[in-house]
DNA sequence: TATAAGTAAGTGAGCACTCACTTATTATTA
DNA sequence: TAATAATAAGTGAGTGCTCACTTACTTATA
């Protein structure tokens, strides 16, 4: 199998580095087969074949294997808070929506098409997540936390407009978030298709239900 | 670290088997090496090690590495469907037909509680999900689905006393899984305690606003 | 005494990584 | 501009080490 326009933005990334055509298909080879077969289960000899390079090429760059894994995770783990952040922003500060629906409608959509197209590196996170507790710990409360707070301004505005129940931001974040995730799972482990318009509008049905403010 | 009251599920599950003592010291030992390092970073030397016990007797019983992983596993996956399915008729049959609320705090806690008590091999599980596509399809399709089945009937008759909202079992039962998983995903990952009671309320009261059908 | 359980020193295969070397690219000078 | 030097990029046959697994043997049990 030959690797071409694989991970959309995932190429536009590479594109942006200083990488030689060589060193983007070892990492594109790379990013296929640990997302396949896991990084343990993915030796050096299958990713330069895979990348159609020797097996010198792919250390010349990436001094370890781990360096592969870091140079592939990195940038995707740095673009998570920073991009879910201006989500949360454009979507409050266009005073668009008035209504949590809609912000949430917003919110949900995007973030399902950010997972969907960064699946690949969402899965090999997940692997690695699972093998390294410190990762699993940075994951809680680095990222975790840091988005909990971005999300939580907009939160408490809803809060205050009366839409939204009164609980702790941090539990109304994990709820959206798992609701999310119970789309997520499924097609990233089998690699499916996900109609993201239909799953975000079903996913809010229940969050609005589930998470606005009784009238009383 | 000498291996001593760990997995009291597990070890009742052991007590069962005709394995000999170093035999279960070894599955032991795998079980705390695999959850805690992952498969393919555990050796079978490790393993002898931890389980005071010489090589060739790890594989005595256990013909290859993957006879361990399948003799931890394997007993988990196959008490996951019985003992969930018991549970709905219990939590059902039991209390004479409660609420609905009854009925899912019920479920809930004693979900959680089971998950919690084989939390080490829910994360084994977790980590041989992501590398094998044949062992999600499982998952998906014939774990998932029957659970759904089950839990399916119930939900049928709350929704015809006019409790539950009218969407499809499928679409419900994976709100109350990814809601239960919010909560036991990070216990698992970072090894910490639940204060299940607490959480299974939590996450009740969010279902049942969230699933409730509204009086119209 | 026969069968099972346990041992520890192998063994060969596969792995991440290296190194001496070749080829391509860029910089420098006549 | 052409020739050459200097640096970088790429190669593939090693290399040593770890690993899953074996085997010839000893000890315990029925």
């Amino acid at each position: 199998m030959i690797i071409n326009s694989v991970n959309t933005l995932f190429d536009q990334a590479l594109t942006k580095t200083s990488l030689s055509e060589k060193q983007k298909k070892v990492l594109k080879a790379s990013l296929l087969l640990f997302s396949k077969n896991g990084f343990d289960r993915t030796s050096t000899k299958e990713i330069a074949e895979k990348a159609q390079v020797s097996e010198g090429t792919v250390y010349k760059q990436f001094k370890t294997k781990e360096g592969i894994l870091a140079a592939i995770l990195k940038p995707f783990v740095k673009s998570v808070i920073p991009s879910a952040a201006a989500e949360f922003i454009t979507a409050l500060s266009q005073a668009n929506y008035p209504l949590l629906e809609e912000f949430l409608t917003q919110v949900v959509q995007n973030r399902m098409e950010f997972a969907i197209e960064n699946k690949l590196q969402l899965k090999i996170f997940a692997q690695e997540v699972l093998h390294d507790k410190n990762l699993a710990y940075t994951l809680k409360h680095e990222i975790g936390g840091e988005l909990v707070v971005k999300m939580g301004l907009a939160l408490k505005y809803y809060q205050k407009q009366g839409q939204l129940v009164a609980w702790a931001p941090q539990r109304i974040a994990q709820y959206i978030i798992s609701t999310v995730m119970g789309y997520l799972v499924p097609c990233i482990l089998l690699d499916q298709p996900l109609d993201v318009p239909e799953a975000s509008k079903e996913a809010v049905e229940f969050l609005i239900k589930g998470l606005k403010k009784n009238s009383e």
